[in-house]
DNA sequence: CGGATCATTGAAGTCCCTCAAGTCCTGTGG
DNA sequence: CCACAGGACTTGAGGGACTTCAATGATCCG
């Protein structure tokens, strides 16, 4: 990967690095710090895709299509391995592996977004933000995120909520069922799960395994 | 692609043609005939992932992660080109420009996920039935499926209903909502849409064009 | 200290769900 | 040929999960 690196980059929380719509001459993969994927409507509602962990890449559809489906923003400080997205083609040419691993994660992509579909559509709010704070847990731990139970999750209430197609208030007030149920504690930007196998189990989550991701 | 290509399958409405958790040995695309991928949960909710038209290719995250995330079921007699999952790494190394339309696929699917969860999440009931006739009318559209503003649309309501996570009940009332604003006629099988600008618009929907998507 | 951001809580309202019938159509079998 | 069952669509009524509105407290910062 070295040959197309072309630097690192050092953002700030809260920074914008890409715009839905955009055609961006770089494509990322974050290395350090966390981020979010993000939609807007035109009449100014968000929808949170996806959050960004160290190892994930970003601008695949810049890549490929020329023109980002969301905007992505840091939401801590972050350092991203930079690409330079005229080097995409040769990619695939001369590295079919890494084209494959590619292919690979934007089919772990795909996946994972017809579970946040289904969550969205189908399951309650209580279902659903132990499904989402089940996910980000078990995807934390298999970062080595996890020591003790806990983990930082640098997110705000108003984030989870728009991930989740719910509002401030009603997550606020499911988040604190979970926790006087001693299933899942989430304050000053720490998560506490204390017995996953339960969140998952109202989350109605079956496989409490993280996906295997190759790494670009 | 016809190095690939194992043979031809045709099946009858409602077969299923692949399972969510399956590792199929054999990938398809569609060539005639419409279908649905969706989700079950545990309780027996069911989240409609995306409708599948010509030409779509069915069966890239078995292709690649070894397991989908959906089920694949036909709507219609459907006939399906088959491949072997085997060649699927071969693919890879010996045609690049093949592999390339393949992760641009991917990167399509994950683009309109986005849009659904956005619709399921932030829009009215409403505005998400707009969105989703408009959507699949945009895309039949490009595929010449449209004659004097009406197309074959073989779903029942209760797909929609599943797609949009919005009751049977309540999907019904919306689309003959829509009906007598004249802007969508969906009945017996036929959706005639009077007026796709105003129907885009009640559905937030800012592009009116069709994707451009590679062939498989 | 004023302003901003975030979390929290109570109260009122509404969009949508569930329940319940009833119609229409098709296919099936006596 | 008609009775019956099943599936899809339709419509009304009531209830509930969630939204919106509103206010408060806590923390941080220039």
């Amino acid at each position: 990967m070295q040959r197309f690196k072309v630097g690192e980059l050092v953002v700030d929380a809260g920074t914008p690095i890409l715009m839905e719509g955009s055609n961006s001459p770089q494509l990322f993969t974050a290395l350090h710090g966390m981020g979010l994927r993000y939609k807007l409507l035109a009449d100014g509602k968000r929808q949170v895709v996806n959050m960004i962990f160290p190892g994930d890449f970003i601008g695949l559809q810049a890549g490929v299509m020329g023109e980002m489906g969301h905007s992505v923003e840091a939401t801590t400080k972050m350092t991203l391995c930079v690409f330079d997205r005229s080097e995409f083609w040769s990619f695939f040419k001369e590295r079919p592996d890494r084209a494959f691993s590619l292919t690979w994660l934007a089919a772990i992509e795909e996946h994972f977004m017809g579970d946040a579909l289904t969550t969205i559509g189908q399951r309650t709010a209580l279902q659903a933000v132990a499904w989402a704070l089940s996910r980000l847990f078990i995807r934390a731990d298999a970062l080595g995120m996890v020591t003790n139970g806990t983990m930082k999750l640098p997110y705000i209430q108003q984030d989870i909520a728009d991930a989740l197609g719910l509002s401030l208030v009603h997550t606020n007030k499911t988040l604190s069922v979970l926790r006087s149920r001693q299933l899942a504690h989430w304050t000053d930007g720490t998560l506490r799960v204390p017995d996953l196998a339960t969140l998952a189990e109202i989350a109605m989550l079956d496989d409490l395994s993280a996906r295997k991701r190759p790494i670009m």
